[in-house]
DNA sequence: CGGTATCCCACTGGATACTG
DNA sequence: CAGTATCCAGTGGGATACCG
């Protein structure tokens, strides 16, 4: 059941872009991380609802997709630290219009944000 | 089931622009409608290898969601057109930079491309 | 802290056959 | 021509429990 990066065959760009980026969290993860380096648990709290299976399978595969770069620092309790690649960073630069375009269709149809951060 | 328009929640942009291309073929029904306005067959000859299932309810969904017009012409045989609404010629606009960082990393990677037109 | 390992269900999408 | 209607397999993703 897979392991290498995804490779396609692929019928255009966008195809191949999609790919990599399909997966609930992914692009999410894609800006957490471009604010910096970040704890894998520092992404679960900035990624309200993720799972930790969800959470770790779209890193593996991010990183194995050369998006995301991951560090691990034996030490006890344990650290990781995940960052961008830059080929993550660029794929995230050419995510913006979409997103620009998402949050212009959120107004005109009035649909709902879901609560940033319901605390605790 | 189903039914309206996909309305959210969302997180944010990215998410809302997903949520309406998410599906194996929206994205290339985008690129195909942007070129003019098509009738169902000549979109089925643009997506080798869809099928007329997912071709229907792909098109009912971003129909609903405001990005395809549908016209029907009631005449025999049937005819019906398709084309871009202005939100999705301003999707598939958005979606431009997405294509050209996959356009990129299938170079980087050197990713397979599918034979474009098997013809006949 | 940062994961693995299972189980399970819903949904996506493919194949095929039929219709106005 | 432009769809509907079914059936079916594969996968995405959630819940839960356990581990170094």
């Amino acid at each position: 059941m897979s392991s290498g990066p995804r490779q396609g065959p692929y019928i255009c760009g966008i195809d191949a872009a999609m790919d990599v980026i399909t997966g609930k969290w992914k692009s999410l993860i894609l800006w957490e991380l471009d604010h910096g380096t970040r704890r894998f648990s520092a992404l679960r709290r900035g990624l309200p609802g993720v799972s930790e299976k969800m959470l770790v399978q779209h890193l593996r595969e991010m990183e194995v997709d050369g998006l995301v770069h991951r560090e691990v620092f034996r030490e006890v309790p344990p650290r990781v630290e995940y960052s961008l690649t830059e080929a993550g960073a660029a794929l995230n630069a050419a995510l913006a219009p979409l997103g620009a375009w998402g949050t212009d269709r959120i107004k005109r149809i009035g649909a709902p944000m879901v609560a940033p951060h319901t605390t605790p």
